[in-house]
DNA sequence: TTTACCTTACCGTCCAGCCGGTACAGTCCC
DNA sequence: GGGACTGTACCGGCTGGACGGTAAGGTAAA
């Protein structure tokens, strides 16, 4: 059962939250428009005032997580001095971080991609961005992709709750990476 | 106990394949036992008989993802002479391989898991053996680690189309997988 | 005749999207 | 200022189609 959510932020905010909560908790084949909009604590014609179709729900919500998880990046860079792979290492930071916004990502991603996979179009265009700045950035480039890729793979793990490392070996792991990450701009 | 011949073109194999077909050309959440049963070239009534339910296809699904992805392993390990690290190599190798059978893998994993989230039980376990392998293994854990959760990104990336990387780039990040495989077990 | 395998026809539920409303805050004209 | 009109935000019942699953029967081999 999901909860309702008391009214705070703009409706069109409350019910992408509702979304995700609702994805996270029954999956993504449960994710109809009853069960968001009465999450947010809306009607199903309120919802569909906002979002017209399931489809821009769904756009809306790969986009929001795309928003969050540069937010993430953004604000582990801030954190860092300037150094060698000072970008790598805030995705690490940054996306294997504690922050909530990303805690849904994987169940976002799932639901997006499960309902039409063309709807991962915003995130294909981030991770191009991704992959061409890496390609520029003047390191390793096939050792900083590697960091690249075990971050997602651990996401996404995760995400589906399927990893298995206990909380010690995640640790040495972020920490391998950011070794790696080192080497890679050194 | 004998276990149900997978005799090549079995209703119940063309069954499974079609479904592997299904949720790779139209996503899944078009994975409808109709569509599936008229791809396999049978009834629906037909695909009932051999999967009482849709959740017996998608765990019969992840079992045979599960079973296709540990022959490509153990394929790549027999070319692999024994060395350190070999059934490390075996993976980046087996999984990140052309063999046909994982080309799916992705869009299984997605289906099974936005059906019900429960059903990736199989895989979970497969994880946890992987994982306490590497641990037990003698090498430098974070590093195996780290490479193990690469090749799944790869992968994933690589299922959902959103990869970015050119065919030279791909090569290049196979070795240093291969080059880091070496480092933790040297 | 029994069993394995498969068919067609059908049923009940669920769900996306539609639609006819309500409430209310401007705003324009008199 | 007050009536008429307009646009924004939202409500919730309804429906048609899709989909998972059932039932009853047919056929061929053992």
């Amino acid at each position: 059962m999901v909860a309702e959510q008391a009214a705070v932020g703009s409706a069109r905010e409350r019910v992408l939250e509702a979304a995700e909560r609702v994805v996270t908790e029954v999956g993504a084949a449960r994710l109809t428009l009853d069960a968001v909009s009465h999450a947010a604590g809306v009607s199903k014609g309120g919802l569909l005032y906002h979002f017209p179709s399931k489809e821009s729900l769904l756009t809306a919500l790969a986009q929001r997580y795309v928003d969050s998880m540069q937010g993430c990046i953004d604000t582990a860079k801030g954190s860092l001095e300037d150094q060698n792979g000072r970008d790598l290492k805030a995705c690490i930071l940054g996306i294997l971080g504690s922050d909530p916004r990303l805690k849904a990502m994987g169940a976002v991603l799932l639901a997006t991609a499960a309902n039409d996979l063309t709807l991962l179009e915003v995130i294909r265009e981030r991770v191009a961005e991704h992959t061409r700045e890496l390609a520029a950035s003047g390191g390793n480039f096939a050792r900083a992709a590697v960091v690249m890729l075990a971050i997602d793979g651990l996401k996404m793990r995760e995400s589906l709750r399927i990893s298995a490392f206990t909380p010690e070996q995640r640790e040495t792991i972020v920490k391998e990476l950011l070794t790696l990450a080192d080497e890679a701009y050194r």
